[in-house]
DNA sequence: GTACCCATGTAATTGGTTACATGATTAT
DNA sequence: ATAATCATGTAACCAATTACATGGGTAC
């Protein structure tokens, strides 16, 4: 169920093809919240559109269809995310799952891959950090998706940093 | 195949059986990591056992066996964690969905739910820092699988706790 | 003209959820 | 005795991934 309401979701911060609802997906949301592959992106997409909750709004070069969402399609998104947040629970993060393991690793191993981690996460925040200015730029409303999304995902990466310190820390004085 | 490394990492913590096991996945490591339910743990712990991953330590009522890595399978996850995060990626959260959609609210609307968020977040970091605490005093090692996964639920709750604050300042600035 | 990206789709398989099902043990 | 919890399992269904498949447009 979650699928449909993050392409509503998409959609109602702007009309997109099913291609480009895929590349939204592997880039930004995927990353935090929600993943996607174009296989599941196209049926679910005619789904929505059989129960007019989007609509054709152009078509373009090699049968591109732009989607936009109806007004029935923002009344079910606006239901769904002020229904409540339904409780905690269903995660599935591979990512986080291993550093949830880590300590099956010798200490050195395991610090290794901490760093990594720091590595990989300080590109993060500097790619969000660029897009979290492009989305300002585009239009100075704060309220508009990509700010908040993107502002979210450096909190969270900088948390992940500092926790990779502390963790780096932690397991060199131990041994 | 990430839940297979998820049960082999819980049980080179401790052994366990299928149902503890069901159970700590509903409490730390599901609202993080990788969930799971019984109707999947069961069938896997019968592959797992069929490769000679774990085997069974021990049985005690009412049918209940309790699991223990083997060595081969203490390899299988050493060589799963030592490969590398593969790319981040393929993550699947509905808790932080529905903070990627907000905007699709009135900033009203959306301020009342980031409140609630802020709310459950210092209500789990508190539950986590008693958690961190106990794994602390069951064995003074630092490098226990509790201790890290604890904490660093810790610095994920506290990140949306303060991205929460920063996106309500924004929303009430901007309306 | 050919290589690369745009753009959409389907099929087969695996992974995950919900619901069904059963029975033993413990506490009251 | 009876309700609650422990403990395991299976079946039907739905969600998601991987692989297969096709063709149009653009840049060189």
């Amino acid at each position: 169920m979650a699928l449909r309401y993050a392409l509503l979701g998409l959609l109602d911060d702007r009309p997109s093809s099913g291609y480009e609802l895929t590349q939204r997906f592997a880039e930004g949301i995927g990353a935090y919240a929600w993943d996607a592959k174009h296989s599941q992106i196209y049926p679910e997409l005619r789904k929505l559109l059989a129960e007019d909750l989007i609509a054709i709004s152009d078509q373009g070069a090699r049968g591109r269809k732009t989607y936009t969402i109806t007004e029935a399609g923002r009344r079910e998104l606006r239901g769904w995310l002020l229904e409540g947040p339904a409780s905690i629970g269903g995660v599935r993060n591979e990512y986080v799952l291993r550093l949830f393991l880590l300590s099956a690793l010798e200490p050195d191993e395991a610090v290794r891959i901490l760093q990594h981690t720091v590595d990989f996460a300080e590109q993060q925040i500097e790619q969000l950090n660029g897009a979290y200015a492009n989305a300002r730029a585009r239009q100075d409303d704060i309220t508009s998706y990509g700010a908040l999304a993107a502002q979210y995902g450096v909190y969270a990466y900088r948390a992940t940093v500092e926790w990779a310190h502390w963790a780096i820390g932690e397991l060199r004085s131990a041994h």
